[in-house]
DNA sequence: ACGTCATTTCCTGTTT
DNA sequence: GAAACAGGAAATGACG
């Protein structure tokens, strides 16, 4: 596989390293603004703070192989997740479908959301309040809070997409949710 | 114009 | 004490 860099540029002037890509992958889909992250934190947060670089599964195409390749991901190496076709399905209609696909595409969680057990569908959100404005952003709603965007979340546990997890900031995928199972991507 | 759906907003109380 | 969790109730906005 490809060797991907394990150190990151410690502040944003620093030069970035060279944007690795894969042999199948010749150019990005991805919307070239960053504008994903830009109201969750600044580009010295991203790079100044080791915790947002959080284990990276990484793609090609529509498959996964998230296991020896347990390295760190840099906002540079999250380009290489071009192709996948949830990418623009962050313009998702529905809650749980834009948490689904935020979780599916590393680039734009930006470590806001973290898989907790991949195949159960566990998955916990890192950083509540920029889950609520990235939500809010979406929704064009800026009055959205992680207090009010959770509330709607309680709601899927009556109707099975997700399921009940007693950890805080923990949820579960129910069997009324679809498209977040790796083997059937 | 109306009903439903999927939240959004607000709130009171409990728990971590 | 702050941040989450729990739900009930009512309001909202998009949509058919």
């Amino acid at each position: 596989g490809p060797s991907l860099p394990h150190n990151h540029s410690p502040h944003p002037s620093a030069s970035y390293p060279p944007l690795v890509m894969l042999d199948s992958v010749t150019h990005s889909t991805f919307l070239p603004n960053a504008s994903f992250c830009d109201p969750l934190m600044s580009w010295t947060d991203l790079f100044s703070n080791e915790e947002y670089y959080p284990p990276f599964e990484h793609q090609t195409g529509y498959s996964f192989f998230n296991d020896a390749e347990e390295s760190k991901a840099t906002i540079k190496d999250c380009k290489l997740s071009q192709g996948c076709h949830w990418h623009m399905g962050l313009q998702s209609s529905h809650l749980w479908e834009f948490v689904r696909d935020l979780l599916l595409s590393p680039e734009e969680n930006c470590g806001i959301l973290e898989w907790e057990d991949r195949e159960q569908g566990i998955f916990r959100v890192v950083k509540s309040e920029a889950l609520a404005k990235m939500w809010g952003q979406r929704k064009k709603n800026d009055r959205m809070t992680y207090e009010k965007l959770s509330r709607a979340l309680r709601y899927y546990y009556k109707t099975g997409i997700l399921e009940r997890v007693d950890r805080r900031l923990v949820y579960k995928f129910g069997k009324n949710a679809h498209g977040w199972q790796e083997d059937k991507l």
